[in-house]
RNA sequence: GGUGUGGUAGUUCAGUUGGUUAGAAUACCUGCCUGUCACGCAGGGGGUCGCGGGUUCGAGUCCCGUCCAUACCGCCA
C-alpha cells in the first residue's frame, strides 16, 4: 500500500501503530538536534519527528525538505510529550523511520496557510496551490456535499437527472450568448446555453414529469462578485403541478440542505410575499429579511410642509434605525455621501433623532413643526434613541431603491446582517412584462414561457404591465438564490405572448418553433425553477464572492489568469472555421 | 461603456510638503539551537516604485495618458 493512513486521522488511540503517510511538507522546524516536519494532505496535518541522536541520516535528510515537497514516510505513532490542542491530530506524532522524497518543489509564491500572505490575483494565477489551503478546500467540500444532498433529495422525490446539450442555438432574448463556430457548417454558430430552459420543457412534453440537472450555464455579461460567465444551476422542472406544489417541494429541499449542511432545522414555512409588497416594504425584489427596518412612506405627512425638496417629491420614505440616534454628524455625513454616490444617486439625506425626552430633532426642523415630527415618529414606530433616515424623489421606484440601499448599509453598520443567520422567503406574483424605454417594447420579466395568472389574462391586451405572472423567486439574506415559474403549455397563449413581446409569427416560429411544435403534441401543465448553486454554496460557506466556492473561477474581466484564457487562435484554426478576425488581441 | 479604490522586495504593506543610499513584516538563503507547533537567536541576498509622457535643479510622491486588478452602476429574459 502506498500509504496506510491519511494525515488527518491519527489519534491518541493509534499510539504505537506503524503507519505510512504521504503528503506535502507544510512546515519544517529545525531545532538542531531534532526536526519537526508537518505533513499535510486533504485530510489534515500530522507532525513528524526526526531525532538526530537516533536517526542522524534521516534527520539530515529531513533538514533538506522545503515547503511543499512531496514525501512519504513510515514510522511509529507516539503520544506527544507536548500535545497540541489546536490540531485534531495534536495528541500524537510520528517518529519517522523511513523517508522517501517523492518530488521536490519550488518555493510557492505565497504561503499555503489559512491566513495566507497571498493576494487575490496571485492566488488565482496559482489556483492549484490556493486550493491546497484548508479554507478554500473546505468551500469545495461544502459544495460537493451540497450537490450530493440535492441529488439524494431529488432522487428520493422521484426526480430524474437528464443531461441537455451544451451546443445549442442562439436567441436574441435575454443575456448575450457565448458563441461557438461550427466547422462543418461554415458561417454558422452554436450558442452555449444560458439555461436548459427550453430543453427541460421539452422533457416535460416527453413525459419525464420530474426532471433535474446540475448544469453549467453561460452568459456573456459583465462580471460581479456574485456573477461568473459560466456558473452552475440546479435546474428543475415538474409536470402536473401548480405554483404551490413547486414552492412546497423546493422549500422542502431547501430545508433539507439547511439541515444537512448547516445543521439548522427550519420548522416554520418560508414567508411568501408578493413582488408588490417587497417593492413597497423593502424597495427591492430580493429583500434581506434578517432585519426589519421596513421602508415607510411619508409622502402625505411631509409633503406640503414648506420644505421645497419634499414639496416637489412624488415619494417620500423613511427607515427607522434602532438605537442609532447616537450617530455623530460625521457618521451622518458619511451616510449622506453614501446615498449621493452616483451608483445610488440620491440628492440628499434628511435625518431625525428621537431624543431622550421623546422629542424629535431633525435636520429640517425649521420646516417641520414638532407635531408633524411626532406623527412621523408614530408612523415609523420610532422610540427614544432611534435615528430616522428620510429620502425623497420624483420617481417612486427609484427612491425606494435608494432607501433599500441605505437600509442594507444601516443593516451592515448596526451588525444586523450576521452571516450565520439565514432568512429565507419566496417572492411571488412578479409582473409578467417589463416596459423597455430604449427599445419601446415589452420584455418578459422572467422569460417568454412564463404564464400569466389566469385571473389577469383579460388585462393582456389593455394593460399588459399590470398582468401578474405565475413566477417566483427564492431569496435568502438578500440574495436571489433561485427562481422559476409555471410555464405556458398552451400554443395559443404562447403565441399571444410572442406577439406582445414584439415577435412576428415568423420570428417566433424560427426561434422557438421546435417548442411550439412540441406543444401541439400534448404538453402537460408544467413549471419549475432553477437555483444558483454557486450563490447558494457561497452563502452557506459565508463567502463574499462566489469565486471562493468555484475551483477555477474567472477574474473580473472574464479571464482565467491561470491558463490565460481567452487567447488568440492559430490562423489555420480560423481558416478551418471559415472565420476572419479583424480585431486582433495584443 | 461609466464611477470609486488600488498597483512599491517572492508576498502583504508603509513611505511625511517633491529632497541623502526607498523601509517594515513575512517568505527565501547561511550559521547556531533536542520538544517545536506563528519556534527562537545571529547574519545575508532580494527593488524597471505597473507602463509611457510631462512639470521640476530634483518625482515612489505632482499632472496627463495608458494597462492591469478590484467593488459597484449600466448590463445580467
Amino acid at each position: 500500500m502506498y500509504r496506510t493512513k491519511t494525515c488527518g486521522e491519527l489519534r491518541a488511540a493509534d499510539a504505537e501503530q506503524t503507519v505510512t503517510l504521504a503528503g506535502w511538507v507544510h512546515k519544517n522546524r529545525r531545532m538542531g538536534g531534532m526536526t519537526f516536519v508537518d505533513i499535510r494532505d486533504r485530510y489534515g496535518l500530522t507532525q513528524l519527528v526526526f531525532n538526530r541522536e537516533t536517526h542522524a541520516d534521516l534527520c539530515d535528510k529531513a533538514n533538506t525538505l522545503g515547503r511543499e515537497y512531496v514525501i512519504r514516510v513510515t514510522g511509529r505513532v507516539k503520544n506527544r510529550q507536548n500535545p497540541n490542542e489546536y490540531l485534531p491530530t495534536g495528541a500524537i506524532e510520528v517518529i519517522v523511520t523511513e523517508l522517501d522524497l517523492l518530488n521536490p518543489a519550488d518555493t510557492p509564491p505565497f504561503t499555503i496557510e489559512d491566513d495566507t500572505d497571498g493576494g487575490e490575483e496571485l492566488r488565482m494565477k496559482y489556483r492549484y496551490l490556493d486550493l491546497r489551503r484548508k479554507v478554500v478546500r473546505e468551500n469545495l467540500e461544502l459544495r460537493h456535499r451540497m450537490t450530493m444532498e440535492v441529488r439524494r433529495y431529488l432522487d428520493q422525490q422521484g426526480f430524474m437527472e437528464v443531461e441537455t446539450p451544451m451546443l445549442i442555438s442562439s436567441t436574441p432574448e435575454g443575456a448575450r450568448d457565448f458563441v461557438v463556430p461550427s466547422r462543418m457548417n461554415p458561417g454558422q454558430f452554436y450558442a452555449l446555453p444560458q439555461s436548459p430552459q427550453t430543453f427541460k420543457q421539452l422533457l416535460m412534453v416527453s413525459g419525464f414529469d420530474r426532471y433535474f440537472q446540475i448544469v453549467k450555464c453561460f452568459r456573456d455579461e459583465d462580471l460581479r462578485a456574485d456573477r461568473q460567465p459560466e456558473f452552475t444551476q440546479i435546474d428543475c422542472e415538474m409536470s402536473f403541478v401548480e405554483q404551490d406544489d413547486v414552492l412546497n417541494l423546493f422549500e422542502g429541499m431547501s430545508k433539507h440542505l439547511f439541515y444537512t449542511l448547516r445543521g439548522m432545522e427550519i420548522t416554520e414555512p418560508f414567508p411568501r410575499i408578493t413582488w408588490h409588497e417587497a417593492m413597497k416594504d423593502y424597495g427591492s425584489d430580493k429583500p434581506d429579511m434578517r432585519f426589519g427596518m421596513k421602508l415607510v412612506e411619508l409622502t402625505n405627512l411631509l409633503r406640503g410642509q414648506g420644505f421645497p425638496v419634499f414639496d416637489t417629491a412624488t415619494y417620500i420614505g423613511g427607515i427607522c434605525a434602532k438605537g442609532a440616534a447616537g450617530y455623530t454628524r460625521r457618521q451622518i455625513d458619511a451616510l449622506t455621501d453614501f446615498v449621493k454616490r452616483p451608483q445610488i444617486g440620491a440628492k440628499g439625506l434628511v435625518y431625525a433623532r428621537i431624543e431622550a425626552d421623546g422629542t424629535v430633532r431633525s435636520s429640517i426642523d425649521k420646516f417641520l413643526p414638532q407635531a408633524v415630527l411626532q406623527q412621523m415618529k408614530e408612523t415609523l414606530a420610532a422610540q427614544t434613541g432611534d435615528l430616522l433616515l428620510i429620502l425623497s424623489g420624483e420617481n417612486t421606484t427609484k427612491t425606494r431603491k435608494q432607501l433599500s440601499e441605505l437600509r442594507l448599509e444601516m443593516g451592515n453598520q448596526l451588525g444586523l446582517r450576521n452571516k450565520d443567520t439565514f432568512a429565507c422567503l419566496w417572492i411571488t406574483d412578479f409582473p409578467l412584462l417589463e416596459w423597455n424605454e430604449q427599445d419601446q417594447r415589452y420584455y418578459a420579466m422572467h422569460h417568454p414561457f412564463t404564464s400569466p395568472k389566469p385571473e389577469d389574462i383579460y388585462l393582456l391586451d389593455t394593460r399588459p404591465e399590470e398582468v401578474r405572472a405565475n413566477a417566483y423567486d427564492m431569496v435568502i439574506n438578500g440574495v436571489e438564490i433561485g427562481g422559476g415559474s409555471i410555464r405556458i403549455h398552451d400554443s395559443a397563449l404562447q403565441n399571444k405572448m410572442f406577439r406582445l413581446l414584439g415577435f412576428t409569427q415568423e420570428q417566433a416560429q424560427a426561434q422557438f418553433g421546435f417548442l411550439m411544435n412540441a406543444f401541439k403534441y400534448g404538453a402537460p401543465p408544467h413549471g419549475g425553477l432553477a437555483y444558483g448553486l454557486d450563490r447558494w454554496a457561497s452563502l452557506f460557506a459565508g463567502l463574499d464572492s462566489i469565486r471562493d466556492c468555484i475551483a477555477f473561477p474567472k477574474n473580473n474581466s472574464g479571464r482565467d489568469v491561470m491558463i490565460d484564457a481567452p487567447s488568440a487562435i492559430e490562423p489555420s484554426q480560423l481558416n478551418e472555421l471559415n472565420l476572419s478576425v479583424t480585431h486582433h488581441a495584443h
